[in-house]
DNA sequence: CGTACTCCTTCAAGTAACTTTAGGTTCAAG
DNA sequence: CTTGAACCTAAAGTTACTTGAAGGAGTACG
């Protein structure tokens, strides 16, 4: 049935995907994807299987799993048992280190939210000649900004 | 008055500000740090100015400041006007920044949360045979897992 | 004074995941 | 047939360090 077999130039499969072109030319070269035929000309081409293990790809690097988890998870899919239980595993470990992130980055916000308001408190008026930020920031681990 | 000068091996400064003997190594390399006095047999001597200065840098760091910012800063501490706007706007930049990449690893929690659970409400007894996560994950931006 | 031991030295390469640059080739349109 | 966009390779750049190899310096003990 299935006659037409569509025909991609890296650039279209960059487009349809959102990933870029050296990038696409990177995945080739660390093994994500296979080596793509060439033209007599020696340009790659692709097709629609590409394009789903590309999309496929891209939808894992989204979700944050770098590359090596990326590679596990194509394996699997590619795999006849398709293991959800052990892909659930990746990805739960996965949702741990986010979590672990979020909550660095939280403290992190707090920690420079009460920095920038005691510069604006402190400095509303202008550069302050007092400023003993710097002072605090080599001494404790406290922060501090202008004056006191 | 003060005539004792305190003097620090490389280790010893390491270990009082918790930045390791490569990182400071390479921050010398870098610029950050001055190029530190050497003793006859060539190792590297610091005081207490080091010691400042590298807790200062540690502190910028530990606040996500990026080596470039942490430049700035150095400058502003070392400069007499010591600039609190400028230093309270590079700050203000950077809980931008902080504050962007919260959203999107909260938006990336609450996907990532999503996929396990449908992985274990579909997949509870063991691998699943019929698991179209890959299947999903290469068509639509959705993500999915473990049939239907 | 010798030896053992830790700490120090330089230089080079490795890490993650690409991006950028340089210099040249192919393809499709007009 | 010419033009210009898109393609090619290979190598270096990015961030902020870490790791490794091979060897020298400093100190405590006997």
């Amino acid at each position: 049935m299935n006659l037409h077999v569509r025909v991609f130039t890296i650039g279209a499969l960059a487009k349809a995907t959102g990933v870029t072109t050296p990038t696409i030319r990177y995945y080739e070269e660390i093994g994500l994807l296979p080596p793509a035929p060439r033209t007599a000309g020696g340009q790659r081409t692709y097709d629609d299987d590409d394009l789903g293990r590309l999309t496929f790809i891209k939808q894992c690097r989204d979700f944050g799993f770098g590359i090596d988890q990326v590679r596990v998870l194509l394996d699997l899919s590619i795999s006849s048992r398709r293991d959800c239980v052990e892909t659930r595993d990746i990805a739960q470990a996965h949702l741990d280190e986010v979590r672990q992130k979020l909550n660095e980055l939280r403290l992190l916000e707090r920690r420079l939210e009460s920095f920038v308001t005691r510069c604006n408190v402190a400095c509303a008026g202008g550069p302050g000649q007092d400023c003993v930020i710097f002072k605090d920031m080599a001494a404790s681990a406290k922060g501090g900004c202008c004056g006191q």
